[in-house]
DNA sequence: TATCTCATGTAATCAGTTACATGATTGC
DNA sequence: GCAATCATGTAACTGATTACATGAGATA
């Protein structure tokens, strides 16, 4: 239930339309909340009726006229209660875990390309948020340089970073193991 | 779709009924993959129409009568079938990160108490994995002492830990960012 | 007497994905 | 000429949650 707020927010930090949206939750905010565009849309359409959010319809030259969303006064203060309610636990989807319990009762060699492929995935990702860092963030170390808004997403990106650093780590360690049972040891 | 998967995992490590499968999924397998038990009756009556799983009627005394179900050849073949398929990348819910992000945009101050909350419940199963390897695992440094399914149980339980730790390292970062915007810092 | 555990289910609803559709413009 | 980008949508379906129901024995 909390991809509303996800859009309210990403409509506070710059409005836009539905398709900016769906673009951004490809990018930034798909990091911690992935949606379609048929979704958006849907989830656009009832945040209107709700008044939670504003549209103006803005004709383009060349392009197809769009619909600029933004937050709307009832919007934020849905937000300011959901930010006191309490955060349930969230329910854990983790698949390649599955896999790993599931290999003891095949031939755990023939998941380690997966897992490889999977490595190499995280490895790419953390150097995406590394190279973002160091772009966005330049001055971090240096107080009095970031308003709020910039220091709680840089606490985001950090926790992004340690969770790939982590991640990584973990599948060196997964995979060491499949080598070793691979090689009958 | 890998409830199905998580559920052979589950009954080839033990047979047991739709009841029993679901305290499961509440402890150990609920870990990484969370499922009702009204998800897992559903989704263990379609793989008993399709083979993958075989149901045995046990009568009790003093009990109900329940149903154990074991994994079968198709489901077998099909686990395996599906370990060989790419893993594709996991949708991502980290509603905390909004959250942070929606911080911004109120007063950060009132996201601390349930920060605060989220870091001692990870603080806390961190503290029952811990406990858990101890129990489970206490020689795993001696070589030949665990077999494969075991080893790989353990790789999994690692993960967990090197997770919550990380996690742990990471809120406490939030907290400090979120307590030094509190003060005007 | 009341609550907890064991055991299985139905019904309604919501969230999210997949597939398909439309139509103009820009770049190769 | 073809693919990609911009822009918004409908329809069908699957997956998952919430609420409710039943009924017996065990425990406090």
């Amino acid at each position: 239930m909390a991809l509303e707020h996800a859009i309210l927010v990403s409509l506070l930090e710059r409005p836009g339309s539905g398709y900016e949206l769906a673009r951004r939750f490809d990018r930034s905010i798909g990091r911690f909340w992935t949606a379609t565009h048929q979704q958006i849309y849907r989830v656009l359409r009832r945040m209107e009726a709700d008044g939670w959010v504003r549209a103006e319809e803005v004709a383009q030259d060349g392009r197809p006229d769009k619909k600029v969303y933004s937050a709307a006064q009832p919007g934020r203060d849905a937000l300011a209660a959901w930010l006191r309610e309490p955060v349930e636990p969230e329910t854990v989807r983790h698949e390649l875990a599955v896999r790993i319990r599931a290999a003891a009762f095949d031939d755990p060699a023939a998941l380690i390309p997966e897992v490889e492929r999977h490595r190499e995935g995280h490895a790419a990702l953390l150097a995406r948020y590394l190279l973002g860092e160091r772009r966005d963030f330049p001055d971090a170390g240096t107080p009095g340089t970031l308003d709020a808004g910039q220091r709680l997403q840089h606490v985001v990106l950090r926790g992004g970073i340690e969770y790939e650093r982590m991640t990584i780590a973990w599948l060196d360690d997964v995979l060491a193991t499949l080598r070793e049972l691979a090689e009958g040891r």
